[in-house]
RNA sequence: UACUUAUGAGUAAU
């Protein structure tokens, strides 16, 4: 079973879907039973086409079938289709259908839900689920965390966000470093670019490493800022610090420069890139 | 200690 599973997640993966549904049917025959992960992983794949219906006439088929009843994970999975499409409500109602049916939802399925419920800005609703694990005990996670930080950002409610970080900090759930580029994005967002880089000094300090993305969001707000030539030190200053910088985070600066018309400066960084061990596009 | 689900940045030229 693990082998075909694994071959369905493949075929799943480079969205040869049919194809996955296929191998699936064509399991009972050659003696092999499909088991939950089997039809997890499908609708999974239709969930992340878009295939919502489907996955839910798969689910349903698969409820139908002796000795297979859908999990938390199958929920999970449709829940999330249904977020991302933008049909929050829909995946609300299988939230409910899911408690309904006996399924008790895990910090997965909370931080779906809470993370649709996020980007369709319902931050009532949020709170309100975050509440509502908490009082099952189901204990929120860094991602649960992470998710609702990075929706306030988002809507730049930074006090909110900054609230958080601190329920996390005493709670004893440690930010990561998602945590705090989220938050040091928010800043760079709202303008304050300086309020980010003290941020940034703080996950340092308390040893969290800034990685690709932290560095990024910093150097974006510089050059939102038309602070250039900072951004070009703080480049130099990530590479010296071990962090190699991809292509999209030194073409932001490269095209900063250009739209200054500092068109030597840019091919000069380039060069410096390159000295540095660094492959351009 | 095999297989499935959740969170952060940037993404130009044509």
């Amino acid at each position: 079973v693990v082998t075909y599973n694994t071959l369905i997640a493949g075929l799943c993966k480079v969205g040869r879907l049919d194809q996955a549904r296929q191998v699936l049917e064509s399991m009972g025959e050659a003696g092999c039973d499909a088991n939950i992960v089997t039809f997890n992983t499908l609708i999974n794949g239709l969930s992340n086409a878009n295939r919502l219906e489907e996955a839910v006439l798969v689910m349903h088929g698969m409820m139908k079938r002796k000795g297979c009843s859908a999990d938390a994970v199958t929920y999970n999975v449709v829940i999330n289709g249904f977020c991302k499409s933008g049909d929050v409500e829909r995946a609300y109602k299988l939230l409910e259908e899911m408690k309904a049916a006996g399924v008790s939802p895990d910090t997965f399925s909370y931080t779906i839900m809470i993370n649709g419920l996020c980007k369709s800005l319902n931050f009532d609703k949020a709170d309100e689920l975050l509440h509502e694990m908490i009082s099952t005990n189901c204990v929120p996670n860094v991602v649960t965390y992470n998710t609702l930080i990075t929706g306030y950002c988002k809507a730049q409610n930074l006090d909110r966000a900054c609230q958080l970080l601190d329920v996390m900090l005493k709670g004893g759930c440690a930010p990561d470093v998602v945590t705090y580029s989220a938050v040091i994005d928010g800043f760079c967002k709202s303008g304050d670019v300086q309020e980010g880089f003290r941020l940034f000094e703080k996950m340092t300090f308390r040893g969290c490493r800034p990685d690709v993305v932290t560095y990024t969001v910093l150097i974006t707000g510089l050059c939102k800022a038309g602070q250039l030539d900072e951004a070009c030190k703080f480049l130099e200053k990530m590479i010296d610090a071990g962090c190699m910088p991809n292509p999209g985070t030194y073409s932001l600066v490269v095209d900063g420069l250009c739209k200054v018309e500092k068109l030597d400066i840019a091919y000069e960084l380039m060069t410096v890139i390159q000295e540095k061990g660094c492959i351009t596009d």
